[in-house]
Formats: structure tokens, sequence, C-alpha cells
DNA sequence: GGGTATTTGTAATGGCAAAAAACAAATTAG
DNA sequence: CTAATTTGTTTTTTGCCATTACAAATACCC
């Protein structure tokens, strides 16, 4: 994955080297320093532990790799000679986040603060298109936010692209599947104009999830991110890290068996969570035909009080609550975030949820507003995909070059 | 928990000194010698990277805090001097195992190398009586296996006991809450004759997904360990380590939502899987009173071919199976084992866990010989319990006392 | 059987990074 | 203006691994 790294687990450790150690401590001061906002170089070493003047060698190397910028000396206000201020560098490093939607790309650049300096957003149909085609486009539109992020003193130092399928582990940046998409085994390296440019790609959900994590102040470390686009899927941060199951499959809340024996699923089994709460679903049950974006449609009519929508979003959010009781008593999150159209249906689909929850976690306690929409809404997975190189800088800012 | 290390989690790392490196490189040696039996310092060398200086310097403080020994140069049959074989010492620090069962006491003892070397077994009731009584009698117990296992030149480095309840996580070695038992907020240090010796709580599924885990050969890494005794739980071991979720509560398998609207659960639910494969159920179903050893019963019955029998077994595979195809689908493990109680009915549930698994598992390949029976049966829990110290010993040898 | 090549383990040396100690610089308190 | 205080750097020390060199123990070859 883009950012966190990918599972390593096992027992066969490398060994420790001064190298290694270096590399720690520079991770070190980079975190403090972008956990807690501008520190002096004292305020540093008291904060990490280190001394005073490995903070200084540390820092003037952070410094000559544009990770950090000294600011004016603030008055402290306390006694002694005050402290000079140390800040992520927002004209440095960044990193660009692509998003290929099934209606829509997206691009961003994040400072290393973590700051959206450079938006950029198209509306348009990507399902069935030539992968090859949809590429170029998205590739130009990264270009063209890359240049403008020059402008503003801005450098990519990485690229991760969102996308609506499955992408196993691995080196070779491979989208294994997209069925919204009607991708089969799509490498973007094999049709990125730009080979110094290519992005690696990335499930919308699990970046939907780190971008929601690092939104909250205080992060919750377990929670799962409920995401629904036109399949329903779950990231899950458990202990601060994205967790991708063993073949990268966890997640896939939409195929829960809800009711055993109820409607039949394309995927073979009876019941599954997508027979009640996914999108197909809930228009039928709704009486409604698909014509536009039917997120907007469904909120209309359950705003206009519609009997029939109002029954299909019950019922969807109950099924969704009988499936999130089960992710509840298996993995024990401290939140739930409703992500993707959920976020926007939140109004109709919270209470359903937040009652089943209520009566079938037990056994732990669980307070309602454990379960929330999310903030950041359909812009989570682009922020998430720029966010994730910025965090993957911060947590090994060796890797910079250094000048 | 004991052995692995608590999720540590989060942004805020420790700094590396070369206190932390050694320590580090002394753990990389120990896991090399355990991993891959007798090596000579130059096999460890080339295995780990570390240069042959290095290993040397390492080998011998490990010598000093006797966790390796050096055996006889073996012959080789290659060119050049031959090395001297290095191996884990079985005459040194060694892990103490305890477990309190509803019905039983059980203490072994295991040295570095993994071997169990003294067990004790005492069958008797626990349920109901006086905690500090039941730990009286514990810790008579370990106190015997450990004098037995002076005898045979080991000396217990760290005490773990298995307890079948909820452990939450923090220092104090607090039992929450063993409803088996009849323990509520039980602390073993308040009890505990002996205040040098006393052991640190930790859940017996837990433990005996640990157990399993070292018991394969590959171990694998990603895996969901079901256990019955009275109750359902699971055990989720995620990439190597075990977790416990946000609030130690992960893994409550029994009472994830089988059929919605199916009988009323104590928990204040309905349709909870242990509706269905709690033993208690079980033996209601198979029209059964519960007297003696229930599991031996079933199995009795069962061997006979006793219709209801069969039906209430087949019964309650069919709702584990559902029940394991909700964890599966979100976890996406590499393996299901079944311990406990369901180790040993497993000739009767395994057909239709599989089958239900096979239905409701279809968005990834999922192989029936993925769920497979424990292979430790009843002594798992004892084990991992003894194991864990010896693990942790291994992780970081530098904890023992040097000589 | 003796010499050579090969591999292992140790000893001496060097380099690197952090800790410790000492010091210069910049501020506030009086 | 002096003393006290805090910051940041310079200098020295310490600890550990890497490199190099070397002694020891075996197999191979003649």
């Amino acid at each position: 994955m883009a950012g966190t790294g990918r599972a390593s687990g096992g027992v066969e450790a490398a060994p420790a080297s001064q190298q290694g150690m270096r590399r720690q401590n520079l991770a070190v001061v980079m975190g403090a320093v972008a956990a807690h906002g501008p520190l002096s170089r004292a305020d540093v070493a008291g904060q990490t532990g280190l001394t005073r003047p490995a903070v200084s060698s540390l820092v003037d190397e952070l410094i000559a790799r544009r990770a950090l910028t000294e600011a004016e000396t603030a008055p402290s206000g306390r006694v002694g000679r005050p402290g000079r201020a140390l800040a992520l560098n927002d004209r440095g490093p960044a990193g660009l986040g692509l998003e290929i939607g099934v209606a829509h790309l997206a691009a961003c650049v994040v400072d290393l603060r973590g700051a959206p300096r450079v938006w950029r957003r198209v509306e348009q149909a990507n399902a069935g298109r030539p992968a090859g085609q949809v590429l170029a486009e998205a590739a130009a539109l990264g270009a063209e936010a890359e240049s403008e992020a020059a402008v503003l003193g801005l450098w990519v130092a990485g690229r991760v692209m969102a996308v609506p399928g499955v992408v196993p582990d691995g080196p070779g940046g491979l989208v294994a599947n997209a069925p919204n998409l009607g991708w089969q085994t799509v490498r973007p390296a094999d049709h990125w104009p730009d080979p110094d440019a290519v992005p690696e790609p990335e499930n919308e959900a699990n970046l939907g999830a780190l971008a929601e994590q690092r939104q909250q102040g205080r992060p919750a470390e377990t929670f799962v991110h409920v995401s629904a686009e036109a399949g329903i899927g779950a990231a899950l941060v458990l202990g601060g890290r994205l967790f991708r199951g063993a073949r990268g499959f966890a997640g896939e809340l939409g195929h829960l068996p809800v009711h055993p024996e109820g409607p039949p699923c394309p995927c073979g089994a009876r019941g599954c969570l997508e027979q009640y709460a996914g999108e197909a679903a809930v228009l039928r049950e709704a009486g409604l035909a698909g014509a536009g974006d039917p997120v907007a449609l469904l909120t209309r009519r359950a705003r206009a009080g519609d009997a029939a929508t109002l029954r299909a979003l019950d019922r969807a959010g109950r099924a969704l609550g009988l499936a999130l009781a089960s992710a509840v008593n298996l993995i024990d999150p401290d939140a739930l975030v409703l992500g993707g159209a959920y976020a926007e249906l939140a109004d109709w689909l919270l209470p359903p949820v937040r009652a089943e929850l209520a009566a079938r976690v037990t056994v732990r306690p669980w307070p309602p507003e454990a379960v929330r929409p999310s903030a950041l809404g359909r812009r989570g997975p682009v922020l998430g995909a720029a966010w994730s190189t910025v965090h993957r800088i911060i947590s090994d800012p060796a890797q910079l070059p250094a000048f």
C-alpha cells in the first residue's frame, strides 16, 4: 500500500546499523514537528528524549533535505534565549493524489503540512472506456496539477492514484480488477506517458480511510471505514495501520451474509449485504430508475418524504447495522465511519444503523456516537492518496534527496 | 499481552540509541538461531547480514546471559575450519505456563527451544469457588513445576497464566471478568503466595492461538483461532501478531448475529451464534442433559450415530460456518483453526462448516482445507502461556540478567 | 606426509552516531 | 548593567558495528 507500508510481519528482523539509527532518528524528529506544531530544537529534544546536540545535527540534515524550515524567532515570553521555530516545509516536497472514479477524474497536491494546495476535478464518465485512454487523461490532469504546484515552490515527491478496485500487494503497481470501470489486470505503468511520473495505484476505500484517520485530531487508532460506491467495501485501520488481509481481500463487507436465506446475490451466495444496502438494491426497493446521479436522486426523494424511499433507506440501514454488528463483535473498533455515498445519506441511515448496533453489540460498551459519517465526503480518496506520500516522507525523511 | 507485546501503534516512535541497536541485534542473532536450527557464527553472519566480528561479540553476550550454548564441533564435510555449532540453551531460562480451567488446573515448563519439559495437570471443578483458593492451588502447582524444572537445570524467567475470561490491556495483571469461573475483577497478585512469582494472566483463546501459530512449521501469518469452552471466542492473529481490538474485546464470535430473528440470547440480542453452536444449545438440541464432560458425551453419541446428536452438530456447524463466512469476508485470513471443544468434534463440524464457507466466500479463492482443527487440542492454552515467555526472551534477550 | 587452499573465529583499527560536558549567544528579571 | 536562564553549538567521550588483518583448523592435492 502507499504510505504506511505493507504488512511486514514475521520473525526475521533486519539487523540494526548506525545508518538505520540515523534514519529512525530523522523520522523521530520529523514526527515530533509534524505532531506538535512548530517546535524549537530544545523542544524537540525534550519531546523525543534525544539530546540537544543530536537534534541539532538531525535538524541540519532535515533542512538540507528541504523537509523542515526555520521560521523567524517567535517572542516566547519566557526567560532565556528564545528558540528558533522549526516547521514542516510548505515550499518543499509534496504529494500528488490522483483519483479515477466511475464518473470523474480528480487530482490534488498537498504540502508537507498536509494542506491541499492544488485541486483539479473533471466530471466525466469513465466506465467501459479503454483503460489506456482514461489513464492518459488522468496523467494529463496530474501533470497540470504538478506544474501548478511548481509555481507554489512545491515539487512532487510521490504519486498515488485511487481506483475503485482490487489492488494486490507487491511492487508491480497492478490493478487486478475494477468492475465498475470494466478494468481487468491493468498496469498503469504500461499506459503512462511519462515513465518517471507513474503513480502507485491503491484502493479508494483504503485511501479514504487513511484520509479519515488523518482528519481526526486525535485519530481513532482502530476503526472501520465503510464506503459505498457501486459495491460496498470497508477499510480496516487496526492499531493505526491499514490492514489489507492475507491476500488483500479484507473488508468485503458487501458480501457478509445478513439474512442467510435472503435473495440471491450475483456472487453466488444468498442474503449478502449488497442485496439490501447496495446502490442497485436501494434504488429498486425505492421504486426508482437509476438516471443521473442516484445518490442525489435518493437524497431529493428522502428529503421530500417519499415513503418508498424512506422505507428502502431504513431497510438498508438495518441491514448495514446488522453487518456492522458482526464487524464490531469481531474487530472491536473504537469507531465506525460511513463514507462515500453513505456519508451523504447519513441522515436516514444513521438511526437504523445505530439501533441495530445498540441491540446487537452487548458484550462491550458501545456509544451510538461511535458510528459517524465521514467528515471528508467524496474528497477522501484523493486526499488520502496525496497524504499517503506525505506520511511516507514524514515516517522516513531519509528517502528525500540531499542537496 | 504476554509474549508478543501489546499493540503499540501510533506515530510517536522512540528514538534509536546505540543500546537499542545492540538490543535489536542480540534479538536478530537469537532469532536466526531459533529459526534455523544450530548455526555457526559464520552461518549467523551470512543469514542476518551482520559481520562475523559483530556476531562473535553478540554471541559472547548471549552465552553469558545463558541464552545460547556452544555444542561440540560437528563434522561438516566441507573444506575449511569447521564452525562451532550454536544452539538455544536447553538448560537455561525457561517459561512457566499455568492454566485455570473450569474443570482443571494445569502447569507446564518449556525450555528455550520450545520443548515442554515438565507437565502437571489436576482435574478439579473450579467454577464458583473463591478465586483466592483456586489461585493458591494454582500457585502450588506452579511451584511444584518450577522446582521440578530446576532439577533439569532450568530456571523460570517468566510466568503466564491462561484464564477463560476477559483480560484487559495494561500492566495491572487483571482478570476483568471470567463468567465460567464466576470471577469478577480478580487480580492474581492479590492472592499469590509468592510475590516474586506472580503470573501475568491472559485470555486462554489468545494463548491457544499463539500455540497454534508456533506449532505450524511455516506459521500462518493471518488466521482466526476459534475456541469453544463454555462461550465461543475467537483469537485473531493478524500479520503474525495477536490482535486484541481497541478495548480488548476483539473476537467475540459467539455474539455474531447468525439469524437476525433467531432465538433470544442472554446477551440481549437475537440469533447469536451461541444459540446454535454454544455448548448449552447443542446439548439442548441433541436432547442431552449436561452430566459429566459434555464434549465426551457428544462424541460418544455422534460416534454411535444418534440422529438427534448428529442433527444438532450439523446445525451448529452450519451456524458456525455462517459466522466464519463473515469473518473471512471481513478479515481475509489464510486459515481458520477450530480449537478447544470444536477440535474434538471436528469430524462432524467440519463438513457443514466447509460447505457454508464454500457457498458464502465467493469473492476470493477459499480452499476447504483452509479451515482445519487445532493440532494441539486442550493443551494449546498452557503451551501458549509457556511459549509466550520463550517468545519474549527470543525477541528481546537483553532482558535476561547477565552473569 | 607436507604444502596449499579454504573456511572459521578473533584481534586490532577505523568510522560513525549519539551522549556528555563545556561554552557561546540571546533573552528576562532585578 | 549584572545575574539568571534558556538555547544552540562545539568539543570530547563512549559504544557499537564495519573493515582489515591474522591465527586456527580442516580438506585437498601432490
